[in-house]
DNA sequence: ACGAAGAGTAACCGAACGGTGACATATTGT
DNA sequence: ACAATATGTCACCGTTCGGTTACTCTTCGT
């Protein structure tokens, strides 16, 4: 599922405490949370810290993947047939 | 990419900031944030709040999916052939 | 009809948040 | 060597966090 907001994120950790049988109590257990945190969560609070999301999602043996769009270009690739060479001296800057 | 933990979140958003020709400022502006709080964030904060890490993932043009881990079954599903006739119930029910 | 269980809400509290502005180091271009 | 740029860090401050406990309100099984 693609998530945009913290409402999509509340959702989708709903949906998945559910079809796994766990309530709110065994959730929050399982993720070293407070039910009052996963309440909030649920309901889409947008101030809930990642690391706890992070941890009640492998709870709920989720995944998270992040992509980047194919869309938005970025700036050395902007130009067609270009080689991204400005990355490329980066790294070998980088290098002691 | 497969993020567990805020450390590996960090990454990717510098990673993926740099390749955009991005410095902080233009992140944290772009993203609605502070220059501060993008430090933080990219050296991998756990407490950061997921609202503005949606937002800065949106103006890196990064998409976040979520998926069930094909290893972890629901109750349901653990006994072999079940239907998983609670679910079905659960939203004959929902229904007004 | 009854009690149990699940979910939402409230008040309280110390701790940490995120923004601002300034300063200190790198790192870069000329 | 110099100035410009980028990154990291600091102190300060008002705001909000998340945990705890207790209370309501449904919904459920019996």
């Amino acid at each position: 599922m693609r998530v945009r907001t913290a409402t999509d994120l509340g959702a989708f950790i709903r949906e998945r405490r559910v079809k796994l049988a766990m309530d709110q109590s065994d959730l929050a257990e399982k993720a070293g949370t407070s039910r009052k945190w996963i309440v909030e969560v649920e309901q889409g609070k947008p101030r809930a810290e990642i690391g706890l999301v992070l941890r009640t999602l492998k709870a709920l043996g989720v995944s998270l993947d992040l992509a980047a769009d194919r869309a938005q270009k970025t700036v050395a690739a902007i130009e067609p047939g270009n080689v991204d060479i400005n990355n490329i001296l980066d790294s070998l800057k980088k290098r002691p």
